[in-house]
DNA sequence: AATATTGGAGAGTACAACTATCCAATCACA
DNA sequence: TGTGATTGGATAGTTGTACTCTCCAATATT
């Protein structure tokens, strides 16, 4: 399969195709000569999940890039491999700001502890977390300690759901945990629009 | 209050503050002269609401301002004017492709019928869940039966939770359910991460 | 009176994500 | 075996977004 080949085979124009490719987002063909280089469905794979995370996922291509180098090869430490992948997932978290020695993430350390969930500073979604809480609070919107249970609750069957599904091998653990985080995302939220139409209608209706 | 006290007060440079006016993102101030105009509280809490968007969301300056265009008028009718928001904000969906005729949207509907919610082709976030399931899909990470109803179930009591605080007055309750569905979930998307990463230290500690 | 600041408009900048153009080396077919 | 099409690779150009800068005449401030 040439480029063209590959580039339809994708849905794409193929100037494209050999952007991601410089961009290092796509692995190179086998090169066959100077000019021929074949491609497979190894690739059109790859553009697929290109054009997901980029596309729906909303991912710049730098960000991209990050997430498909872990997924090619993740760390010894599967712990760290999964931190690094949600560093670079939105929403992007402001660096913690205040004074030194001050708890760099207050909300997200009260909300942590109000869930009763370990609070460990150096996780990078615990900024996320403290810059979602900060922006929904400035925006005069701030979340009650009683939202925050209800939510926490609700979410933490959804993990648990994932996590029972997770693969046993260390390779393919990353890939779908980091995956997963990424693809899975989006669904979530347009489940709860749709809850939220579906609950309206059913109320209005009785 | 004249604009660099504004600025000042917002932690935003004052060619910024500009922009927003010239952009129609935040209201004019009250001119007093030819060159002054009197700024007050409501534009500080605008242009926080304006960073919480563009910022933490990450909506585009386009998008942010059909959001606040919707909050300070909306409409007749609460639900087109949902309807209208839940467009402008992310994931953007994909206009519906294949032939003329077929079901628009045969992923998303086959999963709500799954959920046993109503299926309403014109509501927004229906393109939104079918564009992501799509994404998950030809990613390689197909949605299950399974999976879809651990999270709908999960995210129908998130759902539930926001409609019963949802206040009385259409004014404020287009207010609330934009915002809170814009600005809670980034919330959300970090507390599953969180969630993921105390249950498996649980796990491993057991 | 001297200096600084303001609102407003226009131009300029920086970056991201493509997209287009070139070119010499093949290829594919007549 | 010629001849036009295609390829990989490099370089340059385009488009769009979100600011940021520069001016300027009209005020404010001191």
């Amino acid at each position: 399969m040439r480029i063209s080949a590959l580039a339809a085979a994708a849905g794409l124009p193929v100037a494209t195709v050999k952007f991601y490719l410089r961009e290092g987002l796509l692995h190179a063909g086998l090169a066959s000569s100077a000019t021929q280089a074949s491609y497979d469905a190894s690739h059109v794979r790859r553009l697929r999940l290109i054009r997901a995370l980029t596309g729906t996922v909303g991912l710049s291509v730098q960000q991209a890039r990050t997430i498909l180098e872990l997924i090619d090869d993740p760390g010894d430490d599967l712990y760290s491999t999964l931190g690094r992948a949600v560093s670079a997932l939105p929403p992007a978290a402001a660096d913690a700001g205040g004074e030194p020695g001050a708890d760099p993430y207050p909300r997200a350390r009260a909300a942590l502890e109000a869930l009763g969930q370990v609070y460990d500073p150096r996780f990078a979604a615990v900024a996320q977390l403290e810059s979602s809480l900060e922006a929904a609070e400035s925006a005069g919107l701030p979340l009650s300690d009683d939202r925050l249970l209800a939510y926490g609750n609700a979410i933490r069957e959804i993990a648990a759901y994932d996590l029972e599904r997770m693969p046993r091998s260390p390779r393919e653990a990353v890939e779908y945990t980091v995956l997963g985080t990424a693809l899975y995302e989006p669904v979530l939220l347009a489940l709860r629009r749709l809850a939220h139409q579906d609950i309206a209608s059913r109320r209005t209706r009785d």
